[in-house]
DNA sequence: GTGAAAGCGCTAACAC
DNA sequence: GTGTTAGCGCTTTCAC
């Protein structure tokens, strides 16, 4: 007793079979499918019918065999608890996904080991392009990919080695204009608390900010490495405030730090900010804005930075001219940390 | 001038060519790379070095041409700003990397427009299994991924329809344990903020609730819905707790909200938590154990939650039995926000 | 504009 | 244990 024939059928379809019920050759159905391609608006439409009544759809692997391109783009990513980069991954998956690519994600460890055999996961899915986020890129993981033809472009981190292609904020220019802030508020002993000094971003941010010191006049004060994790910035921030002669400022490297940092300035040591205290960090992530933190931060624009990694990504997948790279602006959202 | 043989060539590499170097054919290449078949150590041995040599790995989008297996998940997700969800992205992608499975990502709003067009995305990509979280199901979508037999996995949602494989806490447990908890604390006035209401954890979660302050002789003294939104949350809060007859504890249904609804009492109302109002939340994400919110939570165990769903979905994409699925465990984090 | 034929890189019978 | 053959589902010359 056989049933009737199901709209939405069980099963893969092929493109033969929507040939055959639309009475048309394979290659038709093709070029109904492929943009650009000659067909006459009749077949065309049959084509849609037939593959509307099969329910299919064509697919992308082995349409990728054939053309080179997969369509997928590699996201390396070695923690997301920084909130920075959960943000950044939503944005940069809908901005792929407008332009018909996908993204294939990595989880990697810090280690060399890690990322090597990682690097080879990533080839054997061929995909057509490689972005590297919150990654030590002491291996040759980009290198390897770029040899591969593979596109590369670095998010959030600069790589000494010239020819990488990164995409990251004006971190110099942000670390200056807390320094200027905070002297500007009238902190005379101002401090740093340090992310992780293999990060070009910490090393931008802190020459920014010495800079700016220099240009008021002033000098660091005190300084600690938090290794932008929260529980290593505790004990940073204990170091740097348990002593006499602490600062009556502080820069922390980023928002994610800096939040453990307020919270061992209020409730271990009972100082008040900014009254005490004032605070300036680097992300402006939403936290930041919470009455209980209202942080002032350098905002990095989130949404430029993943605007700019698509476009060079599939600027150079597709063999357009990548047009050199600007940091991308960023501007100090002045909050009550350093309301005085 | 050409140049020496580079170790690690430029370009793609086919096992063709690896087994002309090796002298072999290319079946013993193909055996070589996979596990189980059967090459005698020696070939295997000559195949490896013409493979290293030559910079070799076989293609995973031709082989899944022949196998049928992409080993791609495919995971579809609306947010990432509720920070239980990248926590959970981060144990998922590295659960399945573990077994030879990526993660391919797929953003999706919450509209039913939506939903469809990514269902026929995930299907062009020949996905092994599809992992759906923080998804409103209005739509077909895993019925019609489920019909083109692509497993799907519902993660921290159960759905009405039976037959849906669902990976979820014991959010029933939970809410009654939280009620109890209130409840033994002497709170006697207690309200709820409720998140999204067609979210199945939001009314297990509030069942729970409510018949655990039934139990305890109590029932409910104020409701508002906040719909998993930290804005509608701050309205809900502002609501409940702005005049007078105000409740002395409160169960908000996730953690996200509870931030902001604490910001709400503490810098807003000038309440005391917990001497004015015990708070009690859900799912115990890093940000609750801070000394800023020291929040009692329900923790989700996301380990827990992980594992079950690789497995489940592991399990059916290879044809294995799958046990029958019990709620996750979970456990009431007391903290500061109700202690008393 | 359309179909026939070739082949992307690989694996899985099947003989030997 | 190993090579030969066929083909996964698709796109793309190439004739017509």
């Amino acid at each position: 007793m056989p049933s009737k024939v199901d709209p939405q059928p069980q099963g893969k379809v092929t493109s033969l079979e929507v040939a055959a019920l639309a009475g048309v050759s394979r290659s038709a159905v093709s070029r109904v499918f492929t943009p650009g391609a000659s067909v006459s608006e009749k077949t065309a439409e049959k084509v849609r019918r037939a593959a509307e009544t099969l329910g299919y759809r064509p697919n992308v692997l082995a349409r990728s065999l054939l053309t080179g391109r997969s369509r997928m783009i590699g996201l390396v990513v070695a923690y997301l608890d920084n909130h920075f980069y959960p943000g950044a991954l939503e944005k940069l998956s809908n901005a792929l996904q407008a332009q018909g690519y996908h993204v294939l994600i990595f989880m990697t460890g810090q280690s060399d080991r890690d990322l090597d055999s990682v690097a080879e996961e990533i080839l054997d899915y061929q995909v057509d392009g490689l972005i590297l986020a919150s990654v030590a890129m002491t291996s040759g993981l980009a290198a390897r990919c770029r040899a591969m033809g593979v596109p590369v472009v670095l998010f959030n981190r600069r790589q000494k080695e010239a020819g990488e292609l990164a995409v990251v904020s004006d971190n110099y220019g942000g670390g200056r204009m807390v320094a200027k802030h905070l002297a500007a508020i009238g902190c005379t002993r101002i401090g740093h608390i340090a992310g992780w000094e293999g990060a070009s971003t910490q090393r931008d941010r802190e020459a920014g900010f010495l800079d700016g010191l220099r240009a008021a006049g002033l000098s660091l004060h005190a300084r600690e490495v938090g290794d932008f994790r929260p529980e290593t910035a505790q004990e940073a921030a204990r170091a740097m405030f348990g002593g006499a002669d602490r600062p009556d400022g502080v820069f922390v490297a980023n928002d994610f730090m800096a939040f453990m940092v307020m919270d061992v300035l209020r409730h271990e040591l009972g100082l008040r900010i900014p009254d005490d205290v004032a605070v300036a960090s680097f992300d402006d992530v939403p936290t930041a804005s919470w009455p209980t933190y209202d942080l002032t931060s350098v905002r990095q624009n989130a949404d430029a930075m993943v605007a700019a990694t698509a476009q060079i990504l599939i600027g150079s997948i597709e063999d357009q001219p990548v047009a050199v790279l600007e940091p991308v602006q960023v501007e100090l959202v002045l909050r009550g940390s350093t309301r005085r």
